[in-house]
DNA sequence: CTGAAAGCGCTTACAG
DNA sequence: CTGAAAGCGCTTACAG
């Protein structure tokens, strides 16, 4: 606990009350257990430390960073926290780094170019020790740049152009939910995509098409659109696949499960019954698809993980190490959103 | 744009490539606009800023920091991430944050005390300028010592005894929606109330009561149960309720969107139809509200501008002015998980 | 208009 | 076992 407010307490400050030189408290406070030895008598030690709590003496980190160049701060670039997924992740990797000492500086990005550049160009006029970018392009163009600049870096959810990337295997989880698709018989089905440029809604759409693909089908143009990942981008682009086509696939897959939600919103507007006239499946298995009323087909997706695997794989980075992106396994979970539809004959 | 990334470009190589005094550099770059008399001539101040751009010159702010004693970083404590409705606040906190040149350090407490505290301390040990508590517990034990430690800060979202506060008007809100169920002639109504220790829960519950009191309606203890803010909170409580009830209540309040979509899904599983057999209100009104097969009726909280005015309440702060607590004003949204209930006769 | 000095609080090899 | 020095990169009154 500290005390007043005032006069902080330096290391000069226990120093000139102990009677000794800022070095020797300065290495005692750093003496890891084992190297205790080469700091100071232990009788030393003992004063220090004890005096150093009394006044609560807290090291000025900025003090420290300039020295050691190193500030125990990483940055973490997010298209936006109020996606739930990625605010998962953050948790993630928050905890992760609150083990190991460090403090995330979280910023959204929202998805636009000029914003993602300039809060990396902020985090690295902070001197972060590294990054990791949730937000990352799949064509990588600030990636190499970054790289360039020396800071390391890892992407956690979207993979881009061959940087370490912690993510869901965002392929096979599309081809899991065609799977599930095709073994209830839809063969008119469509696609809710996301965005053309995030690797997740990508792969995850891609995996999709190629079972398809392989069982024979091909999916006609207007059975597939991209959109924003949240509700409104699900809802807008379910209500276009709609508006466009004759009648309605007997399926839609929503690459998230907010967008999931946004078209369950879109079917709810002209009529059209969830898990009755139609199925609907979502990728993530967020906290909302289990509560609806009819519960959302969806992958799980290890969200949490992903942002711990993601921070300690910096933290080997920043250790000097080596590291390989990870690519988890996702699981699908079956519900009523798809097991009560029956495919149109 | 930096270049190399080898030897970091500091004052010094500034003021020896221009065979000027580091001083005079610094004067120069940061002069304001308006007081660039007397940083140097105008001749010197366009070859400073010229090479400054050429060698993409960053001040360090570890040393900047040490210096001023300022750190241009603001803590903010949140209870989780996921919370959408932290997440939105989030958001419009780093916004206005953005804007002052202050970054923001983002970190989940769970409402866990022995979290809180350390995340606090923390935050004081990297001498943030300012906090913004979103984790808030009613009594304020806490902030009473961070208070008597001299760092500035406000609550967002939760208020707590006394300290200068962001909230949405939660006790006006927690009234609209009785006045609307009463309204609809709702008289066997029961509540999901959220943490106990938390204002938003404590205020929207007082104000749902005392409408209902005001009406000679008093609820019984059945009636009335505390959870978690979350889905699973809202659910496990909802089920409660239903259990320990001979029969269902005509409506249910829940003080989270979260907790009501919980409770959409624990009516579910009863077989109890939202919007038929029952009238659910939310608060909030989070994204999922308007995209549920029965569009959920809550109260609109400003959650963006919360975060925003919280930051800028904190700026004002920051700069030694005074603040006064915000109550900003909900709005009732009416949808039809209340609309298209009857209540029982 | 510009320079020189002092100092923020720490760390780290180097002496002794 | 402990001290002394140097220096990280910046800012800010103060001289001149």
């Amino acid at each position: 606990m500290g005390e007043v407010s005032d006069p902080p307490v330096t290391l000069r400050t226990l120093a000139d009350r102990l009677g000794l030189h800022v070095s020797t408290v300065s290495r005692v406070l750093h003496a890891k257990p084992g190297e205790t030895q080469r700091a100071a008598s232990s009788a030393t030690i003992r004063r220090v430390r004890k005096l150093a709590d009394e006044l609560g003496y807290r090291p000025n980190p900025h003090a420290s960073s300039l020295r050691t160049k190193r500030s125990n701060l990483v940055a973490v670039l997010v298209p936006r926290l109020s996606d739930t997924v990625l605010a998962a992740i953050c948790e993630g990797i928050e905890e992760a780094a609150g083990e190991r000492g460090l403090s995330t500086i979280i910023t959204s990005t929202k998805d636009v170019p000029a914003l993602r550049r300039a809060r990396a160009e902020l985090a690295l006029g902070q001197r972060v020790d590294g990054i990791i970018f949730g937000d990352a392009v799949v064509d990588g163009a600030l990636l190499a740049e970054i790289s360039a600049r020396g800071t390391p870096f890892v992407l956690v959810n979207r993979r881009a152009a061959g940087y370490p990337a912690v993510t869901c295997d965002d392929y096979v989880g599309g081809r899991m939910v065609a799977d599930h698709l095709l073994g209830l018989g839809h063969t008119d089905v469509a696609v809710v995509a996301g965005r053309p440029y995030a690797s997740t809604g990508i792969d995850r759409a891609q995996g999709f098409l190629d079972a398809y693909a392989d069982a024979g089908i091909e999916l006609p143009t207007h059975r597939f659109t991209h959109c924003a990942f949240d509700e409104r981008g699900g809802h807008e682009a379910t209500a276009r696949l709609l508006d466009q086509a004759t009648r309605p696939p007997s399926a839609v897959f929503a690459v998230t499960d907010a967008a999931a939600l946004g078209a369950v919103g879109a079917l709810r507007d002209r009529g059209i019954r969830v898990g009755t006239d139609i199925a609907v499946a979502g990728f993530g298995d967020t906290a909302i698809a289990a509560e609806l009323p009819v519960p959302l087909t969806t992958v799980r997706s290890p969200m949490h993980r992903i942002g711990r695997i993601g921070l300690e794989l910096l933290g080997e980075l920043l250790r000097g190490g080596q590291v390989a992106s990870r690519r988890l396994r996702p699981e699908l979970v079956i519900r009523e959103s798809t097991t009560s539809a029956r495919p149109r004959p």
